[in-house]
DNA sequence: CGTACCCGATGTGTT
């Protein structure tokens, strides 16, 4: 609003010592000083939060984050304070004092930036009292409204009557990773008015995809770390005591690596997670507990040891490996019979109506249609997100990571990505798996 | 099965 670019960019270097914008940043930026919705996805993750810090550092009307994870918004604001803002979080981790100081900052009026659970949000009935000062409304890590938002988080779903209290306030919607069902949920939910959709291409040329018949799982996880050694990795399993089962096979074997999930001592879980960003672990095994706020850039290799229940989970984890650019490698172990096991916990699950029901089937089709399909897997994973593929025909030329010990051919088998296990041509377990047999059980039981 | 908020009930050790 009456600001030029280059006055932003002039804030950009000076607070955050940036040389320039990344790719939709400043669209970003632009769209919430207008007073216009918006929807980012960003693939990588970093720089998606200085599209509504920088706003708020611009001073027009406070910013209010909605944020997933205690942990996350502690992070923030502290990030956010390095830049010189006025951040503060609400929540129920902070010390009494704390929360006083937070509370006395924001009826003043000087807080800038302000971080808050959604259910809080809710509960505490803040809208309607910050009224005209509020600038804008971001809700971050938005694909928590589809994927938390039905049976786990309910008010992930219930924010659009509180944000009608605030109708001078812009929205922002982010996230790393949104196919375009998830997309047009997020904007249904949130009610976002004609909002500037701006989307990254989601493909992510650095990294291989390969998927294996699951058979001995820690074994092949073993496999996998072995061709990496001392690197950063994940391995994902579905349940706690898989990741414990994966971390112990990993740990005899020489590798650096913990245990990660929500039914251990928050102590444990701290010092894992800090671990593991400081580079003192190399390894770890877990649930979707771990999850957001990884940031490590070199990771080298994501294994799901069991298969995620939708592509959106699988796109979503799996694109933790090589943010730094280099070569990584994502593996899926894959059976047909896991599928039909998550399959029988979805119908057992109480409290699904017919329609949910039906979508959570129809997710675990897709998982299970990736895993046995002989097309390019950046090919499908671009297209599950909504995108073409390749984005410019340069990605052809893409890196192709040697891991030790598995033949790749000097040229992509048939003209592909040379970047999936499909295109490199080294598909023949699958055989079996992925022909008429396979798409009839894929029928059955997904 | 697996993900997290929040807050009030209950327990422990201090003055």
């Amino acid at each position: 609003m009456g600001d030029a670019g280059p006055a932003w960019e002039e804030v950009l270097r000076r607070r955050w010592g940036h040389a320039a914008f990344r790719p939709l940043q400043r669209e970003a930026v632009a769209a919430a000083l207008a007073g216009r919705d918006s929807l980012v996805v960003l693939p990588t993750g970093a720089g998606k939060s200085l599209c509504y810090q920088l706003p708020a550092a611009l001073g027009r009307g406070l910013v209010l984050v909605v944020s997933p994870l205690i942990a996350l918004m502690d992070e923030q604001v502290a990030a956010a304070r390095k830049a010189g803002l006025a951040a503060d979080a609400l929540h129920s981790g902070l010390p009494d004092g704390r929360r006083g100081e937070a509370r006395r900052r924001l009826e003043s009026g000087r807080t800038e930036l302000l971080y808050l659970s959604p259910e809080r949000l809710l509960a505490a009935n803040l809208l309607p009292r910050l009224g005209p000062r509020l600038g804008l409304v971001a809700v971050d890590e938005a694909h928590c409204i589809s994927h938390w938002g039905h049976e786990f988080r309910p008010e992930y779903r219930r924010l659009a009557p509180v944000l009608r209290c605030c109708p001078g306030a812009a929205r922002m919607a982010l996230t790393a990773t949104a196919a375009p069902a998830v997309r047009d949920d997020i904007c249904a939910q949130l009610e976002l008015r004609g909002p500037a959709r701006l989307i990254g291409h989601p493909d992510r040329p650095n990294l291989v995809y390969r998927v294996l018949p699951g058979r001995d799982r820690p074994a092949q996880a073993l496999e996998v770390a072995r061709r990496h050694p001392g690197a950063g990795g994940l391995v994902y399993a579905r349940t706690r005591a898989g990741a414990e089962r994966l971390a112990a096979v990993l740990r005899q074997a020489g590798v650096c690596c913990a245990a990660y999930h929500a039914g251990l001592p928050a102590e444990e879980r701290r010092c894992v997670h800090a671990d593991f960003a400081a580079g003192r672990l190399d390894v770890v095994a877990a649930t979707v507990a771990f999850g957001m706020g990884i940031d490590r850039p070199d990771i080298r290799y994501v294994v799901h040891a069991d298969a995620p229940p939708s592509l959106d989970h699988y796109q979503q984890e799996s694109g933790r490996a090589g943010r730094d650019g280099r070569p990584a490698e994502c593996v899926l172990l894959f059976s047909l019979r896991e599928l039909a096991a998550l399959r029988r916990l979805r119908g057992r699950q109480a409290g699904l109506c017919p329609q949910r029901r039906r979508a959570l089937a129809r997710q675990l089709r897709q998982m299970g249609r990736y895993a046995l399909s002989a097309a390019c897997r950046h090919l499908q994973l671009c297209r599950h997100a909504g995108a073409a593929y390749p984005a410019v025909p340069a990605v052809r030329k893409s890196v192709r990571p040697a891991p030790a010990g598995l033949p790749i051919p000097p040229e992509p088998a048939r003209g592909g990505c040379g970047a999936c296990d499909v295109c490199l041509g080294e598909t023949g377990a699958w055989e079996a798996a992925r022909g008429w047999l396979g798409r009839l059980c894929l029928r059955l039981w997904a």
